[in-house]
DNA sequence: CCTCACTTGTTGTAGAAACAACATATTTGC
DNA sequence: GCAAATATGTTGTTTCTACAACAAGTGAGG
């Protein structure tokens, strides 16, 4: 088990390799392996453990009923999931997890985790700490993204996902995570309708774009800044 | 301070009222009134401290650059809110909250919640574990939503937010527990748009519908049972 | 009983987005 | 460097929604 990669995750920071080995024994923390496409959870079912990816990546996905996958998002190595659903007992899974490609997960019993150890006690807590930290900062994520679908039309999302980006880099000129594809997906709108939005902004000289480089007019941002 | 009813609270959920009483001085627990319309908290500022309302409700709000006061929730005695950006030391808040009648709060220090005490270290766990599972069950609100709001078409959200009310009640003839124009908010559609949109699926067999109680047709049930 | 406030349904219209189909970059792997 | 795959912009058509305006229903309080 490579500890010191755990070091560096959102879960076990603050918490040296040697502490992170001796509390792995306590919680019973199991690693799996598993190969692309294969589904590490069901939608429905219920869990008691989160996952760690330590390497590969894995898909949650919501399945509609004629079977359609539609990825909502990516897992990376060193991030959790499942750990809203393990955090709550009995909670169904409101999506399925697969394996993007050749995937080690560790998986860790949340009640164990939360429960006081006899030992350690002090790294117990900061685990859950970090825990509660991930979770609140995942509220945060789904709150804005909330508030960016909020506008009924592409160009009311576009402003507000848009300034948004302008003020958290200080700078009306900013870089942009996502494509045209991923961003129409995060909005929550049709790609080519929201390509022709940008194409009439710039137009209407309310910005400039080149791929996923953005320089926002003056004018505009007066309303946000 | 009325612990007996804090017993009652999701926060603090398993804890004596002698427990509380003696915990609440080592939070250095402050309890604050304010009067219908008073601002609680900013938009944009940092907080260290959650809240919990012990009396009256406080409101969520999202406010526009024109000023337009845009409720997104309402906090009642017992809840939490702010958690999840005291959680998060520096994190601004996104949305103000404003006293929706005269109002009773009590606030908590999440960092000295979080630290550990050097008395009663048993039942600041319970607290953290509690603060936990707010917070992950608000993940599952803002995920279930965020579900419900993917589809395009208002028939297409009614169906997804009406088969799953259908499942968690376990019948086809369930409440819902909004009126039309805060299903339309929840929806994130307009309420005309959505009581036409009702009417047609009447129409077309699907359901029926008397104010908030409605009853799902057995074959549109299918795909989602 | 009556009024007033609030909720809900209905209709028409104007506008916007989804969708499909395609042309044109731009990457990526070989 | 080339070819295939992927990403992006463009356009036209169809469909749906937002919006406005209004009628009808419901309920609470005087």
């Amino acid at each position: 088990m490579d500890t010191s990669f755990l070091t560096t995750t959102a879960l076990f920071r603050g918490i040296s390799a040697g502490e992170i080995t001796s509390m792995l024994d306590c919680l019973q923390a199991v690693q799996k392996h598993y190969d692309k496409g294969d589904t590490v959870y069901h939608a429905g079912t219920t869990v008691t453990s989160l996952g760690v990816v330590l390497s590969g990546s894995v898909f949650i996905e919501n399945d509609d009923f004629w079977g359609n996958k539609n990825v909502l998002d990516k897992v990376l190595p060193g991030e959790v999931f499942a750990e809203t659903y393990a955090s709550i007992p009995g909670e169904p899974l409101m999506f399925n997890v697969t394996a993007a490609e050749t995937t080690e997960i560790l998986f860790l019993n949340v009640q164990r985790l939360l429960a006081v150890c006899p030992h350690s006690c002090t790294y117990h807590h900061r685990l859950v700490e970090n825990l509660l930290s991930i979770s609140a900062q995942k509220n945060i994520h789904l709150s804005r993204r909330s508030l960016h679908t909020a506008p009924k039309t592409i160009r009311g999302r576009l402003l507000s996902y848009l300034s948004y980006q302008a003020i958290r880099q200080g700078s009306r000129d900013f870089v942009i995570p996502f494509n045209r594809q991923q961003l129409a997906d995060y909005l929550n709108v049709d790609r080519s309708a929201l390509s022709n939005e940008l194409g009439k902004m710039q137009r209407d000289g309310l910005l400039r774009v080149e791929k996923n480089h953005f320089h926002l007019s003056a004018d505009e941002m007066e309303f946000y800044l």
